[in-house]
DNA sequence: TTGAAAGCGCTAACAG
DNA sequence: CTGTTAGCGCTTTCAA
């Protein structure tokens, strides 16, 4: 609202307004608006009419700074844009919601510098825990988690040493399960499709089991390729096509993710290629997304709603008095589903 | 982290520990953090040393209860999921980045009764502004925007009276200008597939515009299919096979999102449908994930990370002192893609 | 260039 | 059941 010059500057409304309007003590106001304390029923009703009436909004800064007590949960995740992360907030946002907590994001485009900085603007808000994305941090990052005295919940992968609590699934484990489910479905010549993000951790411990399922087996990787930038789903079919041009012999396509796996189905597909007869894909999230595909293509759901769940029910627990403040360490199993491109070859 | 029982309950540290450890005063320390006022090169530097060695953390909270002044921008959406509003925050962060603002951001559902929570929720904390989407809002949340004497922008629409400023397109006219080029091109026999979200105002006022502009050219909707939950690319193929079935006369399909577009696109391309020659096409928003299909799907571009950018550029104006601080309002021209869905017939 | 005092709007703690 | 007092940790304001 704008005023006009001549309104005099409008004052917040303040607990004290409250108070001279229902002619109420400013402390039993106090009580009566966080339902606090015994207050007489008849108390009650006068405070809220006037509370109403005003259109009063408590101030929670100095609410805060006064108890100590900040309901509110810094999330801090790399970006929204990205299928994952939705389903995560999804989870938190489920059980928060009638704790009285109140999730609060913040997006750091997987840059380690803005990650520090969003979080030390987060922590300068003193909230009542942490749900981080990833277990890799710059120093100074860990350094706030460690001092901020808050329970810190890293999300997503347990590769990794935690600060305090982590919930995820092993990303190095997903790679060395689906190396291993392509190879017991007889495929050996392998590609690998995926992002050009050397910050993406999760992505590279994935390609690292992946590759280190593969050696035990004998076999390496014949070909890869990488993107970065644009859309996913164009650039899997981009880089499908230039793979297999490349690599004819390729027989299987590990695409880090469902979206570029999705793009490169749907190259197969137009070109009237066999899957998985000829060629076998599988992707990685297990997004809602594959359902809508003329084939299924084989995925492996990472739990990203019950990762958000789980993490943000620590949260509420280490906030609750009397209970167990120990740190938690949960591993959630991913799931592989075979879709219809991931099947057991004839010979 | 948890402490051992033995441990002190650590106490967070205050600017007094940092004065104490730079033999500074509380309030050159204070000064010294901030950048505000003329401080000698030799204080600072002792200063920044010591806060840095204690790891202090400035707490916001006395510091804007002190200052009455927060820098934080409350951005209330509906969705996260959703493929638009993604792009929206992007718009916003990429202006309040280096603005001093941080954008805050909270999910309502598309239910009234939570916008009006989360709205109460981030009032409470003062923010700088707020941007928030659409026009529509329950008279509660209506009257605290009012009332909270800062600026408000409602974001995406702009077919109704803002409370303050707002930025979006004409949903009512993007209805329309889609009608008229499918008119244009010579279809005849629509069927029009949708969200079942009656809160969805936007989709809602899209469909009137669109019927509106086929009534006055004679024509009116000859069918239609609705879908609430699930898969969107699922769902739109599902759609499209029932509606094919139910009638099969319709030569075009307009769908109220590209996700449900996408998914009856890959049904009809999987049908051997000659699209656009039997049957056009077209969705709405104009989503990156469109480029990777094998067919340009037909849509319009809701021009959404501009809108973030303005949203959050009159934020920062009606934030600077000393500058026009008059509600502003601004319609963005929503751009028809034409793909290859939509083209006109041969007779 | 630095410091001291006052107080932001609320709640904890205690008294009645 | 209700009220009083004393801060919470900073910044504003004024004085040195």
């Amino acid at each position: 609202m704008t005023s006009t010059p001549s309104e005099p500057p409008r004052r917040p409304l303040t607990l004290r307004d409250v108070s001279e309007a229902s002619g109420v003590s400013e402390m039993t106001v106090s009580r009566v608006l966080r339902n606090r304390g015994d207050v007489s029923e008849r108390t009650r009703e006068k405070v809220r009419a006037a509370a109403k009436e005003l259109g009063y909004v408590p101030n929670k800064i100095a609410g805060a700074l006064a108890s100590q007590r900040v309901n509110l949960v810094a999330v801090i995740i790399p970006s929204m844009s990205n299928m994952v992360f939705p389903d995560v907030m999804t989870g938190i946002t489920e059980v928060l919601d009638g704790s009285g907590l109140q999730p609060v994001i913040g997006i750091t485009g997987y840059r380690p510098e803005k990650e520090e900085q969003v979080l030390y603007e987060m922590l300068s808000w003193r909230p009542s825990g942490v749900i981080i994305a990833g277990l890799e941090h710059t120093d100074a990052s860990r350094a706030m988690m460690q001092n901020a005295d808050i329970p810190v919940v890293e999300i997503m992968d347990v590769d990794g040493k935690p600060i305090d609590s982590m919930v995820g699934i092993s990303h190095r484990r997903a790679g060395r399960e689906m190396a291993k489910a392509i190879i017991k479905a007889g495929y050996e010549n392998i590609g690998f499709l995926g992002t050009k993000m050397p910050l993406d951790h999760r992505a590279r411990k994935r390609f690292e089991g992946f590759t280190e399922a593969l050696a035990k087996a004998g076999l390496e990787i014949q070909d890869k390729e990488f993107y970065s930038g644009g859309s996913a789903l164009a650039k899997g079919r981009e880089m499908t096509e230039a793979i297999l041009k490349r690599s004819p012999e390729l027989d299987f396509l590990y695409y880090s993710n469902d979206m570029i796996g999705a793009g490169g189905l749907l190259h197969c597909l137009s070109k009237g290629i066999d899957v998985p007869g000829q060629i076998g894909l599988a992707g990685f999230n297990g997004v809602e997304l594959l359902q809508g595909l003329p084939v299924q293509l084989a995925t492996m759901d990472a739990g990203r709603s019950e990762i958000g769940r789980k993490a943000a029910e620590i949260i509420i627990r280490r906030n609750t008095p009397d209970q167990d403040h120990a740190p938690e360490r949960l591993e959630i199993s991913p799931v592989i589903q075979f879709g219809e491109t991931l099947k057991r070859r004839r010979k």
